[in-house]
DNA sequence: TGAATATTTGAGCAATCATTCAAATGTTGC
DNA sequence: GCAACATTTGAATGATTGCTCAAATATTCA
């Protein structure tokens, strides 16, 4: 961090503004587990498995069919979104069937969806 | 994709699951917007800019005194933040001041919050 | 015009990440 | 126990990414 000292003359001007939004900033953390959501969210293979999952409890094999993609594949990004709390999982036999944890998943996909169709 | 067609025997079973949830699937394009919007707000620092941004306008140096980062990194995120519309910007003089673009972004933050804080 | 300043940009680098492949785990039914 | 099957896991790899550093733009003011 080479220039974070000699800021720019004009921040003095603002000095007031920036220390009040300063003030407002959430904790460390808070921004960590925010960004680690948005992760979650921020991939194609993943937003297509929430996606399917909201409404419709699936297995492994059946969201490999939907998406078209690997087992291995999807099992991989299951560990990830079940890590982050987003999907939650039960065991019948061999088969293991997915389903998301709660309604945020599908609230904040509704947001970005219409954000995106603008 | 060496696996994609030996599909396990409960899916012939689930096969209406299947395809109903096939059915219901968005286009490709839209699950790529979906996913790069979210990827937006899937850093820390960006998450931070945005959340800076809510409510005020500020400066490329303002942001980069809240955040105590580099300009040229404030800058380089600034950029992907503006392709992905989520901000813009204003110039007076020397100086460039962002805002955000929309509701949207303060929307989706706070239904993340409510999800991070449980 | 030239110095000072705010911001942008491009190349480079280290770190992170998504997928593949092969192997392991756990469950069912013979 | 053993074979078949659904799922998980670890290592490896190619791709993406966030930041730094140095240089380029653009604007103001003398």
């Amino acid at each position: 961090m080479t220039d974070s000292d000699d800021l720019c003359q004009v921040s003095l001007v603002d000095e007031k503004k920036v220390a009040e939004v300063r003030k407002t900033m959430l904790d460390e953390e808070v921004f960590t587990s925010l960004s680690d959501t948005f992760k979650a969210f921020g991939d194609r293979t993943r937003v297509k498995i929430l996606f399917a999952l909201s409404g419709n409890e699936l297995c492994v094999c059946d969201l490999s069919s939907v998406l078209d993609m690997t087992v291995s594949a999807i099992s991989h990004q299951l560990r990830l979104l079940r890590n982050m709390n987003l999907v939650k999982y039960r065991k019948e036999g061999k088969m293991v069937y997915y389903s998301l944890c709660d309604d945020h998943v599908v609230e904040l996909m509704n947001v970005a969806l219409t954000h995106v169709k603008e």
